[in-house]
RNA sequence: CGGGGCGUAGCGCAGUCUGGUAGCGUACUUGUCUGGGGGACAAGGGGUCGCAGGUUCAAAUCCUGCCGUUCCGACCA
């Protein structure tokens, strides 16, 4: 491609509202232009990196023995209704009706319609196992846009779907599924890690995530050095360390005059945070009507997990207690709550790390004071729930016995999940077994946010000077730029001879024939994340040298014009 | 949906408090000089100041409503 010929529109400032790195070089290297909120229109060297990831997506996933089909973006109204998820999936579902009144949705995914097809088209064993994938345009009206394409409300997706006879050949192609992710994404030249995760709103059991790793990562992400544990820190168990120790202190009222936080208070005593506990007012659910009003107790210096405590039995629908709900429960402002001496009606949960602690410090609801040398089963009954809901944190055990873990960013670009019998039971999507008995398929899902990952990439490859492109997804392999295109005419028959021999190699190659200056070239590369460049010029041709220079190297190197076009060939494999 | 910010040239912003000729940088066009990291000089083009009402002799500026957008708390590839 001549520059000439392309589009090439950058920018020197980037957009406000861009606030991520990877959204501001994509907006200023021109791949993507806004439309409206989390609406992007994929410039032409956008979409060039877009095509290359699909490419190595589709490739793997067709090596991987799923077949690819194509499904419609809009999808009947019917069709959810028949799972039930018409009504779950909520206001993030963008809905819409024809002329006719019917409804329908913009698909942000697809079970309903593949399992309709698999209902439809599979009558027998013989025909199983089967993975159907496409790669298709979602929406999701999600409630806050952001960060470019990263998170978008319009996004490409490459979503699979497997149908099986048992839950071990479900398993089987989960795992060869799992092994397509990891050839991708080291394909594409990106650091990643696979983990443990939660099902979510999807649903289903077996489920892991694929992160990119990168500090801007929206996810928390928990590993073992020493061990392939990993898990999403939603997930990730605590391990409690030792046994309750038996308490020493009594318990003693100390002023707290300006203290409300853990770490504050802790810090007046001159005592660890770790020998505090704080207390978090809840309102569960129970039953449809009544909502009952709980402590749960954390140590100081931990977090809340409330996907955990969602799973906890009684937590099902939890919100956090509004200030006068405390107060009327406790007869104390926030700042100074804590579950000695309280009410019967009000339950205490304890995370199972505050369980085994003793002598520890905690609010006394009375304002301005807190309580020290506190015990279960003496000052106060001991908690009636007991589980881990907190986060796990750095130094932590690692669930597996392994050492300790480690926290980490990410960005989940994919997600594997074992669906069992979620939606083919509720649509029944049934075959026939070697008796002839109807049976309910098993399903697996399999997602890859494709569009997310050239964000993601950006997010983890990028300098002051702009995008690093690995050579897998970058838009041109090599650029030319010749100095003095239009004034020399050795350097235009140089820069013409050797477009034209990579181009014939087949290499991906940018020639840069504007009448721009050199720094304007070479500025706009850089920006564009070209991994490779060649600079052509009077002053190197006349000893027939031109340069050389990759993305992330600080220096060029001379190679001799006969021999480029082989040194361009190596250095691309 | 709750709370804050912002809407003025493609992009980044000033001007709004204190009403009176719509501005700066960049990008764009033309010319000259330049020519190895977004070059210099000169001359240009481009705006119903988000929309609709209202106050006023006069509104980008003041008032009301709406819309868009963005940031902070509950979703997810």
């Amino acid at each position: 491609m001549r520059s000439s010929q392309f589009f090439i529109s950058t920018q020197k400032e980037a957009p406000a509202d861009a606030e991520l790195i990877s959204h501001q070089l994509m907006v200023r290297a021109g791949l993507i232009k806004k439309l409206g909120s989390g609406l992007y229109n994929w410039m032409p060297l956008g979409l060039r990196v877009l095509r290359k990831v699909e490419a190595i997506v589709r490739d793997e996933m067709n090596k991987a023995g799923a077949l690819e089909l194509l499904m419609p973006a809009v999808q009947p109204r019917e069709l959810w209704e028949e799972t039930g998820r018409w009504a779950v999936f909520g206001p993030q579902m963008l809905k819409i009706q024809d002329r006719h009144e019917r409804e329908f949705c913009f698909g942000p995914t697809h079970e309903e319609v593949i399992t309709d097809i698999a209902r439809k088209e599979i009558n027998s064993y013989k025909q199983l196992p089967l993975n159907f994938y496409q790669i298709q345009t979602k929406f999701r009206d999600e409630i806050r846009p952001r960060f470019g394409v990263m998170r978008a409300r319009e996004f490409l997706m490459k979503d699979a779907y497997s149908f099986h006879t048992s839950h071990a050949c479900l398993e089987n192609t989960f795992n060869r599924m799992h092994q397509a992710y990891s050839n991708i994404f080291t394909r594409l030249g990106l650091k990643f890690r696979a983990v443990k995760a939660d099902s979510g709103a999807i649903g289903g059991d077996g489920s892991q995530e694929f992160h990119v790793l990168a500090d801007s990562g929206e996810d928390g992400l928990a590993y073992c050095e020493c061990s392939d544990y990993a898990a999403n820190v939603e997930l990730a168990e605590a391990v409690v360390v030792g046994q309750r120790m038996t308490g020493v202190e009594t318990m003693q009222i100390v002023d707290t005059p300006k203290q409300t936080a853990c770490e504050d208070v802790a810090k007046l005593l001159g005592i660890g945070i770790e020998r505090t506990v704080k207390a978090i007012a809840l309102m569960a659910k129970e039953g449809i009507e009544n909502e009952q009003f709980y402590l749960v107790l954390l140590r100081g210096d931990h977090q809340l997990n409330e996907v955990k405590l969602t799973k906890v039995e009684g937590f099902h629908d939890f919100r956090f207690a509004t200030e006068e709900e405390i107060r009327s429960h406790l007869n104390c402002p926030p700042g100074f709550i804590g579950p000695v001496g309280v009410l019967d009606q009000v339950k205490v949960i304890a995370d199972q790390t505050v369980a085994v602690m003793s002598d520890f410090v905690c609010g006394s609801n009375q304002p301005k004071r807190h309580l020290s040398g506190v015990n279960f089963g003496r000052d106060l009954p001991e908690p009636l729930v007991v589980a881990d809901v907190r986060n796990v944190v750095d130094g932590d055990l690692s669930p597996d016995g392994q050492g300790v873990l480690s926290l980490c960013r990410g960005i989940e670009v994919g997600h594997i999940f074992q669906l069992g019998a979620k939606y083919s039971q509720a649509m029944q999507a049934t075959y026939l077994d070697e008796g002839g008995k109807s049976q309910v398929m098993e399903m697996g899902c399999y997602g890859i946010g494709v569009s997310r990952i050239v964000g993601a990439a950006i997010e983890q490859g990028n300098d002051e000077n702009g995008i690093i492109f690995p050579l897998s997804m970058a838009p041109f392999a090599v650029v030319i730029c010749p100095i003095g295109y239009h004034k020399s005419d050795a350097v235009k028959q140089a820069a013409d001879t050797l477009y034209q021999a990579l181009q014939q190699a087949g290499v991906d190659v940018l020639l840069d024939d504007r009448a721009e200056r050199p720094g304007v070239m070479f500025a706009e590369s850089d920006l564009m994340g070209i991994p490779h460049r060649i600079v052509i010029g009077d002053r190197g041709l006349a000893d027939d040298q031109v340069e050389y220079k990759q993305r992330q190297q600080a220096e060029a190197q001379n190679v001799s014009l006969a021999d480029i076009t082989q040194h361009i060939l190596t250095q691309l494999n």
